[in-house]
DNA sequence: GATCCTCGAGTTCC
DNA sequence: CTCGAGGATC
C-alpha cells in the first residue's frame, strides 16, 4: 500500500510539473483526477502517511483571522520605466557607458540583454528552505509584506518541494496572476452565485490571493511565474540571468517561455514590437516587457539607484485611454495653501476603474495642454494608477469655451492668491485663516505617518474645523468623549475609541510630531533628522538658522522655513501648550544618528566581497537604515573594501575615510 | 555651473 | 505615481 502512495505522488508531481511548468500535459484531466482521488482514499485509510508536501495537501486551511506581516530578507525592488523608443535607447546608453567604464564593455559592442513579459499580476517571494516551501509572501511595500503561505500552498504551479537539492534558503520572486479564460470563468461563476465581479484578471489573482480562507484560493486556478530570485544561499555556478532562470525551471519551478536574449536597443525595441503582435494571443494579461543586462557581473556593476537597479528596466505599453467630457475645473486648496486645478469629468471607464477627478496639477499645465471646460478630452491612467487628462479632442470644442484662469482669491476664504516669480505653485496667502488649509493641516497631523491617530477622519476633521471646535493641533487633546459622541456618524463607541486614541498620541516619537507640524520643506525624512540630530523640542526650539544647517540634508532654504515656523509666536504657543497643558511628550527617537554605525550613514563599496555581492550588501546597508553613495567623499560615513579595490580605496585613504571590510561590516549590520 | 539623486507635496480609487 | 525643487556632488 504504502508502495502504491509512493508511486501516486510521483506520478501526480510529475503530471503536476509537466502541465504547470512544461505546458505540455501528457495525461487527460480526467485521468489526473481519478490518480488524485485515489491517493486521497490512501491517505484517508492512513492519515500517518501524509506529508505536508503531498499533492493532496493543496485544498485549503481553515480561515485565519487576518494575514501576519512577513519582512523581506533582501527588499523586493521596482523598476523604472521607459515609455518611447528613446527612453529605451537612453537605457542602452546608460547601461554601455556603465559597463565600457569598467571593461565590461569594449567600445562599440553591444551590451546583452535578457527580455521577457512584463506580467500583470502580483509579485509574490517564495521561500524554500532545504528544498521544502515554509513561507510566501506579497512584495507590499517591498520592505515589509503579507504572509500568504497557506494561500500560495493551493496554487498547484507552485512545487512545495523543489525537485533537486538546493541547501539552505533560495527565495524565488515571481507574478502569481490568473489566466484570462480561468478570469472569465469565474465571473460567470461568481455572477451564477450572486458575489462579486471582479475587474480584470489582476484584480480577480490579487482578491484570490489575500483570502483569509485559502480554501477559496484553492477554487480560484492562480497561476505562478518566476523571474528572480532574493536570499540565495547556495548559488548555482551560471554567470547570467537567463541561466539563473534556466536553473529555476530545472527545480521545478514554472518560467515564462517568452524570453529572448539580444543585444543592443534595436534589438530590445524588435522584442517589444513582436510582443505586441502576440500580445492578444497570450493566456494571460502583460503591461509591457522588461529588459535586464544579463550577466550578473555586469548587473553587481551597475548596481542601483534608490530603489530601482540601474540594470533593468520596464518597457510599458501605451495606458488604455478613453475619452470623456470635461465639465467643470475646479480649484483645491492643499495644506501649505497650493491651489490645484482638478478637472471634473463625465464618468468613464478606463484601465479597470471608473474615473470621475484627475488632478490638471497647475495653471501651466492646463495652458500647456489647453483644455477648457465643456471640451472632450482624451484620459488616461497614468502609470496605471492616477488618472490623467492628456489633451483635448479639438474638433469637439465647443464654441465660445474659453480658456481657465486660476482665480484671484481662495475659493475658500477668499484671500488673495499668490504665485511668486519663478515658482509653478500658486497658494492661498490665507494661511490658517483659510479653512481649507486648516483641514488639510489636520488631516495631516493625525494621518498614519504622522501623529497616526485613528478614527479620524476627513468627514469628522471637517466637523471640527467648521464648527471651530480645533483651531491648532492643541485643541485636539481637549476633545471628549461626550462631545464627539455627538458629531454625525459618531457613536459613542467610535468616540471612546478615538479619545484612546488621542491619548496615545500624547508619546509621539519626536519625529512623527515635528512632521505632523506641517512645517514647509519638512516631510517625514527631514522631520526624522530634526528629531535625530536636537533630540528634544526644547533644543530645537533654541536652533537659530545656522544650527540647522548643521543638520544632514538640510540647506539654507530648508533652515529658513523651519527657523521662521520657530520665530512665530503663533507656532511657540501652540507647541508649549501642546507640552505644558495637554501632557504631550515626545519621545527620542529609536537609535539617534550619533549612536548606530548604520544609520543615516553612507556607505561606499569597493572591489569584490568574499561573500556578498555588491548588491546584496547594498541592500543590506539600506535595510538597516544606511544610505550606499557610488563615489567617496568627506561625508562618506565608511568604505567597504573587497578585493581589488579601485580608486575609491585610494580616496578614501586620502580623505581619511574609516575603511571597513566585510567582516566589519557584518558587525555593524549585527550579524556573525 | 551642471547633473544626479532624494525628498516633499499633491492626487485617485477601492 | 509624478512633478518640482532642494541638496550634494563633480
Amino acid at each position: 500500500m504504502i508502495d502504491r502512495l509512493q508511486q501516486l505522488r510521483t506520478e501526480l508531481l510529475e503530471h503536476n510539473y509537466r502541465y504547470y511548468v512544461l505546458d505540455e500535459p501528457t495525461i487527460s484531466d480526467a485521468e489526473y483526477d481519478r490518480l488524485f482521488r485515489e491517493l486521497q482514499q490512501i491517505e484517508a485509510q492512513h492519515p500517518e502517511w501524509v506529508t505536508p508536501d503531498s499533492p493532496t495537501q493543496r485544498v485549503g486551511a481553515a480561515p485565519l483571522t487576518a494575514l501576519g506581516a512577513v519582512r523581506h530578507s533582501l527588499p523586493m525592488l521596482s523598476l523604472g520605466n521607459a515609455f518611447t523608443p528613446d527612453e529605451v535607447q537612453a537605457f542602452d546608453r546608460r547601461v554601455a557607458e556603465g559597463l565600457a567604464a569598467s571593461g565590461q564593455l569594449t567600445a562599440g559592442e553591444r551590451a546583452e540583454y535578457l527580455c521577457e513579459l512584463k506580467l500583470d499580476g502580483l509579485a509574490i517571494s517564495l521561500r524554500y528552505e532545504d528544498c521544502v516551501l515554509v513561507q510566501a509572501a506579497t512584495r507590499g511595500d517591498g520592505q515589509t509584506g503579507e504572509d500568504v503561505t497557506a494561500n500560495v500552498r493551493t496554487i498547484k504551479a507552485i512545487p512545495l518541494r523543489l525537485r533537486r537539492p538546493v541547501a539552505g534558503v533560495l527565495e524565488v520572486r515571481g507574478e502569481v496572476l490568473m489566466y484570462r479564460a480561468d478570469f472569465e470563468r469565474l465571473n460567470v461563476s461568481q455572477g451564477e452565485k450572486g458575489q462579486k465581479i471582479f475587474i480584470n484578471p489582476r484584480n480577480a489573482a490579487a482578491g484570490s490571493l489575500r483570502q483569509l480562507d485559502s480554501r477559496i484560493t484553492a477554487s480560484r486556478h492562480l497561476r505562478f511565474l518566476a523571474y528572480g530570485w532574493g536570499q540565495v544561499d547556495a548559488m548555482p555556478d551560471v554567470a547570467t540571468h537567463g541561466g539563473m532562470l534556466d536553473w529555476l525551471a530545472e527545480l521545478g519551478l514554472p518560467v515564462d517561455s517568452h524570453r529572448r536574449c539580444v543585444r543592443g536597443a534595436q534589438e530590445l525595441l524588435d522584442f517589444y514590437t513582436d510582443v505586441g503582435a502576440m500580445r492578444p494571443q497570450l493566456p494571460f494579461d502583460i503591461d509591457g516587457v522588461v529588459y535586464k543586462v544579463n550577466s550578473l557581473a555586469a548587473q553587481r556593476q551597475l548596481g542601483f539607484v534608490s530603489r530601482a537597479p540601474r540594470f533593468a528596466v520596464a518597457h510599458k505599453f501605451p495606458a488604455e485611454e478613453a475619452t470623456t467630457e470635461l465639465l467643470d475645473i475646479e480649484v483645491q486648496v492643499g495644506r501649505t495653501g497650493a491651489v490645484t486645478p482638478v478637472a471634473r469629468l463625465r464618468p468613464v471607464f478606463v484601465g479597470g476603474v471608473t474615473v470621475t477627478n484627475a488632478t490638471l496639477h497647475n495653471e501651466d499645465e492646463v495652458r500647456r495642454k489647453d483644455v477648457r471646460v465643456g471640451d472632450t478630452v482624451v484620459v488616461r491612467r497614468a502609470g496605471d494608477v492616477i488618472p490623467e487628462v492628456v489633451a483635448p479632442v479639438l474638433d469637439r470644442r465647443p464654441p465660445g469655451a474659453s480658456v481657465f484662469v486660476l482665480p484671484t482669491e481662495c475659493p475658500v476664504c477668499g484671500s488673495a492668491i499668490e504665485r511668486l516669480e519663478g515658482e509653478t505653485i500658486a497658494r492661498c496667502t490665507g494661511g490658517l485663516v483659510c479653512a481649507a488649509q486648516r483641514k488639510q493641516a489636520l488631516a495631516h497631523a493625525v494621518s498614519r505617518r504622522a501623529l497616526d491617530i485613528e478614527g479620524l477622519g476627513e468627514k469628522l476633521v471637517n466637523q471640527l474645523i467648521d464648527r471651530g471646535r480645533v483651531h491648532t493641533l492643541a485643541d485636539l487633546f481637549t476633545l471628549t468623549a461626550e462631545e464627539l459622541a455627538a458629531f454625525e456618524r459618531m457613536g459613542e463607541r467610535s468616540a471612546q475609541k478615538l479619545v484612546q486614541a488621542i491619548d496615545k498620541a500624547r508619546h509621539p516619537a519626536l519625529g512623527r510630531l515635528l512632521f505632523a507640524l506641517g512645517i514647509r520643506h519638512v516631510g517625514e525624512s527631514t522631520a526624522r533628522d530634526l528629531a535625530r540630530h536636537f533630540g528634544s523640542i526644547e533644543a530645537l526650539m533654541q536652533a537659530d538658522e545656522h544650527a540647522l544647517m548643521g543638520v544632514a540634508d538640510v540647506g539654507p532654504v530648508v533652515a529658513a522655513s523651519v527657523a521662521h515656523f520657530l520665530a512665530e509666536p503663533h507656532n511657540r504657543d501652540v507647541l508649549r501648550s501642546l507640552l505644558d497643558e495637554h501632557g504631550v511628550e515626545p519621545v527620542a527617537e529609536a537609535g539617534p544618528l550619533r549612536e548606530t554605525a548604520i544609520a543615516g550613514r553612507t556607505f561606499v563599496l569597493t572591489g569584490t566581497l568574499p561573500n556578498w555581492t555588491r548588491d546584496e550588501a547594498a541592500q543590506r546597508i539600506a535595510a538597516a537604515g544606511g544610505k550606499v553613495s557610488g563615489s567617496v567623499s568627506r561625508k562618506t560615513g565608511y568604505v567597504v573594501a573587497g578585493d581589488d579595490a579601485g580608486t575609491k580605496l585610494t580616496k578614501a585613504q586620502e580623505l581619511g575615510v574609516t575603511i571597513i571590510d566585510e567582516a566589519g561590516l557584518r558587525e555593524l549590520l549585527g550579524e556573525d
